[in-house]
DNA sequence: GATTGTTTCATACCATCGTTTGAAACGAGA
DNA sequence: TCTCGTTTCAAACGATGGTATGAAACAATC
């Protein structure tokens, strides 16, 4: 039995089985749209076009099954936005441009939503394992909140002379709490039935505001020596 | 049968039955921690003291306990808030001072947490409901967010000559958002076991830096005629 | 074609869910 | 004390939850 073998990338043809990969993509949609106690094992194996007891043959259970599916999740996410992030600082470094640094891990962090097949998905179910977790603690954090906040601390820092490190810290948490805020109202707004067009602006004005607002943020609390 | 009465007021004493206070103060404990699907008939009325029937017989629902419990809480803290806001608008107003009324919106925002009693519970209600619906949809929205916002914007516009209604909408989202991540983490810290101690200055040290972050951020939206 | 290891399937199991029910207990008015 | 509206209770109902099981189907090897 090759129970409980290790997924190791996000490609389906890289799966071993076709199975789970239609088991975690079917899961996937499900999570994100009705949580993990809203949707039953039934449900997803439904959606998979597979036994009930595919699950447990597979994952071992339920619980295992969205687990792997976070370690899938998380491990792509963060490659995608830590290579954003890598490359920005390359260009912004040498200026010591801030707003560079804040506009790309905003639109680093926003662009899933703009895929509309997968990325909305992603960021519905993350946001779902925020509010209620399912996950062994600290997983999330270190696998996703630590590397990222480490990381743009050190590019703030770097770009802003006079910022300390625990007050580079704050402003970055500033950043992704107004981020965060931005996607559940943009969510609010698809469930109500905007259209596309107002939606995509209303990201586009949101995303140019809140790399504004938080600019003039962090220069606040540079101590001296601003640009 | 005196089955779904109205409860008026906050306080136990003026419940029509005793019975039915115990059974929200326990719902609300309970959906607080473990969500609304996560917290059985049995778990509320076993905590309440009561019969397993006595929800369904009071409130004629899980669902409907659920709602009257907000129906209480939302028309509670938005009484709470907007005092606060109007009480630091009067005095704040003269002298234009967005410093003034965007500490006083934080500091009464965060205020519950200070509550270890009662504030805790409700807040993590209210972020649950945020992040996992089980309200009519709109109902939070037009008896909490909405009325804040005018509120704000409103303040905000008055105190800043150049603010225009969006940004000034816009920069009440950014001020909430950073609120609500802060609380976010907060809550982390918590369930990973902190002092009280700590927890009171991460809290303080936080609020001071999304104050001063938040100023910084709306004067950089003034169009025109700053302060 | 038989054997073997893996995967799928229908079905069963048992716990728990929200809700219903009808009888008992209660409390005030006559 | 009897009555009657209200509240509480133990017990049961039907539905659905996650998981377990053993037989069938499959695929590769010999």
């Amino acid at each position: 039995m090759s129970q409980h073998t290790t997924i190791s990338s996000t490609e389906a043809g890289q799966f071993p089985d076709p199975t789970q990969w239609r088991l975690i993509t079917a899961a996937e949609e499900l999570f994100a749209e009705h949580g993990f106690g809203g949707t039953s094992v039934r449900d997803i194996t439904a959606e998979a076009g597979a036994n009930v007891a595919a699950v447990n043959y597979h994952f071992g259970s339920k619980h295992q099954l969205y687990q792997k599916l976070f370690e899938i999740r998380l491990a792509e996410m963060r490659r995608f936005r830590t290579h954003a992030v890598h490359r920005a600082l390359d260009e912004a470094e040498p200026i010591g441009d801030v707003t560079a640094i804040v506009d790309t891990f905003a639109r680093a962090f926003m662009q899933p939503l703009s895929d509309p097949q997968r990325g909305r998905i992603m960021l519905k179910l993350f946001m779902r394992e925020l509010s209620d977790p399912h996950l062994p603690p600290g997983m999330f954090l270190q696998q996703m909140a630590e590397p990222m906040q480490e990381l743009m601390r050190d590019a703030l820092q770097r770009t802003c002379p006079g910022l300390g490190e625990q007050a580079a810290r704050m402003c970055f948490h500033s950043l992704v709490g107004q981020l965060v805020h931005l996607v559940q109202v943009w969510k609010m707004m698809v469930d109500v039935g905007q259209t596309d067009s107002d939606l995509q602006s209303y990201l586009d004005t949101g995303l140019r505001h809140v790399v504004r607002f938080t600019v003039a943020g962090i220069k606040s609390c540079q101590e001296a020596g601003g640009s």
